[in-house]
RNA sequence: GGCGCUUUAGCUCAGUUGGUUAGAGCAGCGGAAUCAUAAUCCGCGUGUCCGGGGUUCGAGUCCCUGAAGCGCCA
């Protein structure tokens, strides 16, 4: 029984290049669709990138080009990047197309026809020079509640204070610089509040993961408001029909875009679109995306689609952050990295591979660990899966001109019971549980590497009258291999598909039950080059943009307290120390400062410590300063001594009692 | 400030509705094997299951409370 299953992952924005971040939830889907087809089913994939709103627009601005350029531009990137990290769309639109503009406003009108559009005035912030209305994300001023300087419209970043931006002291438009006025306009609402007992209901129905439901509970307490879905011109964007002047807000036509999406595969393939968006839609339909955006895609996402005589989706499926070696993405560390920068060193399966071996159903953040990335990897991938065809295949071609054995003899019952393991796979698959999916792949493996060690192939070569057995022996072991390059398809597809042309098969789930038999392989190469420690290295390059230094103090100047709560002072234990081959003055230190990483930092004190001294004492180090390559390494923060022209350096010591990580203030 | 999520072995994670001595992979140590990309196989775990209280015959699992990290607050 065939499904038709339509998918779709979230839109990216037009506005950078893709990130490792991004790739999990490209990843996550694309192995779904992979084994939904993988089992026979019709599964489409769509996706597009979302290609309006201010940021876009004051981008291509700074850039001198149109936004049309811009976003046709990133298109091509982004396209590039997935193509390359072998995410396999049916089709990949963009919320800039005729269709999409269509799609939007049908949906509006729909809207506006069942009365869920109001329309009333608003005081906003307003740029007179750039003669632009302000989102609060533009508008930077003094926080009203810590007085920090230069924070955001909406909230601060010191204090975590949130406000509106009438709140902000001495705002000023991140745009023009003017400051801002307040001026009034009309703007139109979408009244989400009629929906609130459909989705009090709906979110609950089974279509989310608990978690998120019961995440959405918070919005139900304090009862729903109306969207605000308008912006006022100048805006890149989708006219809204019969208010010049007037655009959607992004999110109204990035929504729809995967509509549009599928509007225009339909046209392509002539298609029913109604079979897929229509009320009585029978195809199933899901959304994956991350869980920053479940708002739009569990409560306004649903109204809208209920709203406009839609049909509602049977999942939204959201996933948690990736972090890089336990912390989150940054690019002063190096780890913010992108899709791009990964591909200039290494191969994407491992990361598909990689992030397949921790993804769950459940919405749970998920950390890029480059060392157990490299293990995880090589270990798998080429030591444990890979490697059985190379044991195996030397046996068939040196003895049996590359022909596998008429039966498995007595390993029949072993195949037919590795074999009948792949249902539980398919179910972990299906379920999004990849991590138990590859659990239970690896078992395999394993107990194909048990096997063969068991029956030790190597002997039965020496002895010319066990030739039979030696070729059962081989046949079962590639047969196996066969198998769990059947079962890595959704997550290796390439991999898998120079596997299955080695063995001269086709990728067939249910044809996995009959083992190849009497049946010509080709010659073995290697089939994935294992990991190299210094490419994922390679991966993590802190920015070499250490910010302009700073303006020249006079000595004799003050500087407030907010200047001085910018340096992060540490306690640090000092766990190794060390000469540095050819440095006259520099110690490299590790330190641990209570973060799960220790730092490395080079230190200038060689002339006044011997490093055996120095391992165990406390110390204080700048902790956030910005990390520095320097000859001999990098160099991730700077310890603090006292010294004059005759005398030092020496390094400060906490009172007994401080710890590592204790910050000095 | 309010709310949510996370916290299990050096690292990354499993631990189903509470039920015997808490598991796996990787790393580490010891051994075997040499077919294979030094891959593989066998053996080796004294873990404050974040802390503290409680419920229970029994708690990693349920309740309360605290800590740390992360996130959301249209």
């Amino acid at each position: 029984m065939n499904r038709q299953i339509l998918v779709t992952s979230a839109l990216p924005y037009a506005n950078g290049p893709l990130h490792l971040g991004h790739l999990v939830e490209y990843t996550q889907t694309d192995i779904w669709v992979r084994y939904q087809r993988l089992r026979g089913h019709e599964c489409l994939y769509f996706c597009a990138d979302d290609a309006h709103g201010t940021p876009i627009m004051l981008r291509a601005q700074r850039e001198g080009i149109s936004p049309e350029e811009l976003i046709t531009r990133m298109h091509q990137e982004h396209s590039r990047d997935f193509a390359d990290f072998h995410i396999d769309f049916t089709l990949y639109h963009s919320t800039h197309s005729p269709e999409n503009f269509e799609i939007s406003q049908e949906l509006y009108r729909a809207l506006r026809a069942a009365e869920l559009i109001e329309i009333r005035e608003i005081e906003q912030a307003y740029d007179p020079v750039a003669k632009i209305f302000l989102p609060d994300r533009f508008i930077r001023g003094t926080c009203p509640r810590c007085k920090a300087p230069d924070q955001y419209g909406d909230n601060c970043e010191i204090c975590g204070a949130t406000y509106s931006p009438t709140d902000l002291l001495d705002p000023v438009s991140a745009i023009s610089g003017a400051r801002p006025e307040r001026r009034r306009s009309e703007h139109y609402f979408f009244q989400l509040p009629d929906f609130q007992d459909f989705l009090h209901h709906w979110i609950h129905s089974g279509t989310l993961q608990p978690e998120m439901a019961n995440k959405l509970e918070e919005w139900f307490a304090h009862g729903l408001s109306d969207w605000d879905i308008s912006r006022d011109a100048p805006y890149f964007g989708i006219p809204i029909p019969d208010a010049p002047g007037k655009f959607f807000y992004v999110w109204l036509d990035a929504l729809p875009g995967y509509m549009a999406a599928t509007l225009h595969w339909c046209r392509q393939q002539g298609r029913d679109f109604g079979m897929f968006w229509g009320p009585d839609a029978s195809v199933e339909l899901y959304h994956f995306i991350g869980k920053d955006i479940i708002y739009f895609h569990a409560l306004f996402w649903p109204a809208l689609l209920k709203g406009s005589g839609h049909r509602l989706p049977n999942g939204v499926f959201a996933h948690g952050h990736l972090t890089v070696n336990g912390a989150k993405m940054s690019k002063s560390r190096g780890t913010s990295i992108t899709a791009r920068q990964y591909l200039e060193h290494l191969d994407p399966e491992f990361l598909r591979y990689y992030f397949a071996s921790k993804l769950n159903p459940h919405v749970e953040d998920l950390d890029l660990n480059l060392e157990d990335f490299l293990h995880k990897g090589n270990g798998d991938l080429v030591g444990k899966v890979v490697n059985l065809a190379s044991r195996a295949a030397g046996f068939i071609h040196r003895y049996f001109d590359g022909k596998l054995g008429a039966s498995l003899g007595p390993d029949q019952s072993f195949y037919d019971s590795l074999v009948h393991q792949r249902e539980s796979v398919g179910q972990a698959y299906e379920q999004r549980d990849y991590a138990r999916a590859v659990r239970e792949i690896m078992a395999l493996a394993d107990q194909v590497n048990a096997y063969v060690d068991r029956e030790a192939p190597w002997l039965l070569a020496k002895e010319e009258s066990r030739r039979d057995r030696l070729q059962q022996v081989a046949t079962c072991t590639l047969n196996g291999f066969r198998l769990l390059m059947t079962l890595l398809h959704p997550i290796v597809p390439k991999l898998s598909e120079r596997s299955l042309a080695f063995l001269r098969c086709s990728l067939d789930w249910d044809g996995v039950t009959h083992p190849l038999l009497k049946h010509s392989i080709a010659s073995y190469e290697h089939l994935l080059q294992r990991m190299e420690k210094s490419q994922v290295d390679a991966l993590i390059q802190p920015s070499e943009t250490i910010p302009a230094s700073a303006p020249e103090i006079p000595t004799d100047a003050f500087i407030s307290i907010e200047d001085f709560g910018k340096v992060d002072l540490r306690i640090a234990r000092i766990v190794a120390a060390e000469t540095v081959a050819g440095a006259d003055k520099l110690l490299h230190l590790t330190l641990d400062i209570g973060e799960e990483k220790t730092r490395s930092v080079f230190a200038g004190i060689k002339s006044s410590y011997d490093p055996a001294q120095l391992v165990g004492r406390l110390t204080v180090m700048v902790a956030n300063l910005a990390p520095r390559k320097m000859r001999f390494g990098l160099s991730e923060g700077m310890v603090l001594a006292a010294s004059d022209s005759e005398a030092g350096p020496f390094l400060l010591s906490p009172d007994s009692g401080a710890r590592p990580g204790m910050r000095v203030k």
